[in-house]
DNA sequence: AGAAATTGCGCAATGG
DNA sequence: CCCATTGCGCAATTTC
């Protein structure tokens, strides 16, 4: 009982293989590629095949590029080394002409001095998290480049296989080649250790 | 005269696959895969096979990931709109007790002054070059987003075409495996249309 | 409304 | 010395 294999019609007498190969050698010019090998009459011995092969013709769709999730690693040591920068106080702590157009600076009420503790509460919320952003950004771009080798090695291992494969396909075509030509050269299956010489069967 | 194909010993009696094929049908649980295929008798027939299939064994090695050339497209517009900041000049512009430790000041002679031209004419500088820089960071990343999707779509494309040729040699399989039964049914090549039963041979 | 996240930008230190 | 790169802080915007 195998499973899948077309059990549809099975001739008792002959085999698939060898009534393929006597249709086939007649036209020697045998071409056993992935393209062809569906519109031969091989295949007709296995239907699935066919309605496969033809799914197989489009698959070229791609979606979601599937982000993965960083986990970024919160470096919160509160000790925050800040006393390099200058303190570069922009000017006017409390006068506030400040080169600003005519926007509105009434924010709440005061230009928000930058003396503030609220004010400096915020810069330094922000500062934490712009790092924080510019480590996850940074992380990103790492993991991508990782992503692409990742995705080169899968290519190369992938191709191999493919010629793997393809030699062996090969390899079966040339025997079936044989078995034609056999075929052909001893129309009637005679067992003995015949004469007929398949030099000459070349053409 | 076709090419490559091992001509070394053409027994002219049996054809290849005929032998090969009796020699196998002993155990019908006939592995095809990749990896016993070049252990079986049939690879035999084609000696080339053997070494190219050793060799494909080991291709796992991936050096000089290929870096892509980047050509950053400058953007050398000249207009350069800069007008929205507040000009911060930290402080004391002359002055200059400056928070920074007690590195010397001696930098050719004064702490360079901040309105000095040949700062300004510095640091104008250095912006554009920061903002090429920054550029040329972000085409970059990008390009490498592009890569993997391209590289993405690569893989799938391989991955079908491995199914499919995964398929074919299935059937192929298949194909050997019934020739295999018949040639074990009719152990003489008798041409009557018999009628061994072909559906206990399963075992 | 508001806090966090992102982004553009300039400064300074540093690498080449 | 010049340009390129990088870490950092500020402020405007965006996102949630």
């Amino acid at each position: 009982m195998r499973a899948g294999y077309a059990p549809s019609r099975t001739r008792p007498s002959v085999c698939a293989m060898c009534s393929v190969t006597r249709q086939v050698h007649v036209k020697i010019s045998w071409q056993f590629s992935v393209e062809t090998i569906d519109h031969l009459a091989l295949i007709s011995a296995c239907s699935v095949l066919t309605r496969e092969s033809a799914q197989m013709s489009k698959i070229s769709q791609n979606s979601t590029p599937g982000v993965n999730g960083i986990s970024v690693i919160h470096t919160q040591a509160h000790a925050s080394g800040l006393q390099q920068v200058p303190q570069l106080v922009p000017a006017s702590p409390g006068g506030g002409g400040k080169a600003v157009p005519p926007s509105k600076q009434s924010k709440k009420s005061s230009p928000m001095d930058r003396n503030s503790d609220e004010y400096r509460q915020r810069r330094e919320r922000n500062n934490m998290a712009v790092k924080k952003s510019r480590l996850k950004s940074k992380q990103k771009a790492q993991d991508t480049l990782q992503r692409v080798n990742q995705l080169k090695e899968e290519n190369e291992r992938l191709e191999a296989k493919i010629k793997l494969l393809t030699k062996e396909l090969s390899v079966l075509k040339d025997l079936f080649l044989e078995h034609a030509h056999n075929l052909a050269d001893n129309v009637q299956p005679s067992s003995t250790e015949n004469t007929t010489n398949s030099d000459n069967a070349e053409q």
